[in-house]
DNA sequence: TCTTGCCAAATTGGATCCAATTTGATTACG
DNA sequence: CGTAATCAAATTGGATCCAATTTGGCAAGA
């Protein structure tokens, strides 16, 4: 199976933000092929139509119809040339191509944010994020549920500085990655049979977030761009984890977070 | 009226590569909308429902519906808290942030294309696109059916060095900024009244083309992305064209091109 | 045996019908 | 006179029906 336990946390409480103007039906039906694709359930390549679909999920061909455009736009399907979607093949070189986006529009931002410099508000609670970091941190190792924790402000921290770029169409590309597995922010994996190294490793991310606040906060947005494209090489490790096959192994949890539809 | 003269050449034979799985009907739905956001026929900020626009265009809602949600994808709609969809408002300002966000990607663009290297049939596309340009500036001037070819292989050009990269995400994130009118390189637009000004402009576009090229075909990934960033600047002055009031003057003449739907 | 043509089955897009939810307005009551 | 409640109209999402297009197979002829 593709993607093992990559559907853990999907089906939570979602923030449904910017729902695409389904009701909870249709809304069900996007985020259950999501994870189909994504948990390798529907197989890469694999063609699908919408009736069969349809019939699996016990809906109508409607809603079916919605959501193939959808992930479309979003790139989990491709459409033939003539008929039919095919599901696309989501290759670790994908995801690596997609972090690498990801960093340059994530550095753009801490850029933009250093030269027109962070609003209070944004940049008081990019200090509470590395405060929360740093109490976590101070304890020498890390637990689990400390792993949640890091996640969250973690997303939180991103998210601020896309926000405090005040350029909308960075929140708009970005969105598009967001869909593939494990090139947001909104996911990372941890061995938990390794939890000092992933210490080290999420410390330094940490340490990381730190020095580009320094930055930003300095208006220095060279140095601001530079660190945040390095820092989302941080995520690129999901691409040395997923080996060739993409299988995720067991010592492995994966966080996930449905945000922003 | 908004972005006047904007729809002049939208609806031509149209490539429909990536066709978002409808036919001619449903493309033509789609077309007609974007066309009618972007000059302003339907206002920003308005709210459309189905049923009027069905009847408008006569068709059924299926269509509509489905439009909406991808017009909504490409950020062309926004959806209301309960119901319904509204015009989103295109200031210049979003306009420049999408063209910052395109001066990034396609700077990846470069900066992958010259570290990885490009292919021969690559290189010797673009050392063509270059060739038609030195034909066509070293007369000395610019007449409005060199515009067109300018603007032709000014996008194969571009799409040359993108698809060079061989990093998929970049087109994807592209793709998104390409809807909105005058972010991507498939819309040019130049003064009637100024021939020998936009001549300049033109030639200094173009000759940037050059240096991006050698950078490219040296190596030089640095200097290619530096390049590529301040080369989406020359699309900037249409955010000074189009005043505070987004309109376009008479004397400008845009040509647009639909393509990757 | 290979190719070509035709017909049936499958699939997709559009239209219409129905149900559920929301908006808003009018009325009744405090 | 203001507020709240109820009811009607509007709007949206889902299901089903129908038409158009494509695919695939089978048969017939070269």
């Amino acid at each position: 199976m593709l993607f093992k336990q990559f559907d853990l946390n999907y089906d939570r409480p979602a923030v449904t933000k910017t729902e695409t103007g389904m009701s909870k039906h249709g809304q069900r039906v996007l985020i259950t092929l999501r994870k189909m694709i994504a948990n390798g359930e529907l197989p890469p390549g694999e063609r699908v139509a919408e009736i069969p679909i349809a019939e699996r999920l016990g809906v109508s061909r409607t809603p079916v119809r919605i959501a193939f455009r959808t992930l479309e736009q979003e790139g989990l399907l491709r459409k033939g040339d003539r008929r039919g979607y095919t599901v696309r093949a989501i290759t670790p070189t994908e995801i690596a191509d997609a972090i690498e986006v990801r960093g340059v529009l994530e550095g753009l931002a801490a850029r933009l944010a250093s030269e027109r410099g962070i609003s209070l508000p944004a940049r008081s609670h990019l200090i509470e994020c590395l405060s929360t970091g740093d109490a976590l941190f101070s304890k020498g190792f890390l637990t689990d549920e400390d792993m949640e924790i890091y996640h969250d402000f973690n997303m939180r921290f991103h998210n601020t500085i896309i926000e405090a770029s005040r350029n909308i169409a960075i929140e708009d590309a970005l969105s598009r990655n967001d869909h593939l597995p494990f090139a947001s922010v909104s996911s990372i994996a941890f061995n938990r049979d390794d939890m000092t190294g992933e210490f080290r490793r999420f410390n330094f991310s940490h340490m990381q977030h730190h020095i580009i606040f320094d930055a930003i906060d300095n208006g220095q947005g060279a140095r601001a761009e530079a660190l945040m494209r390095e820092h989302a090489n941080a995520a690129l490790r999901y691409t040395q984890i997923l080996g060739p096959t993409q299988d995720m192994p067991d010592n492995f949890t994966v966080i996930e977070r449905e945000d922003t539809a």
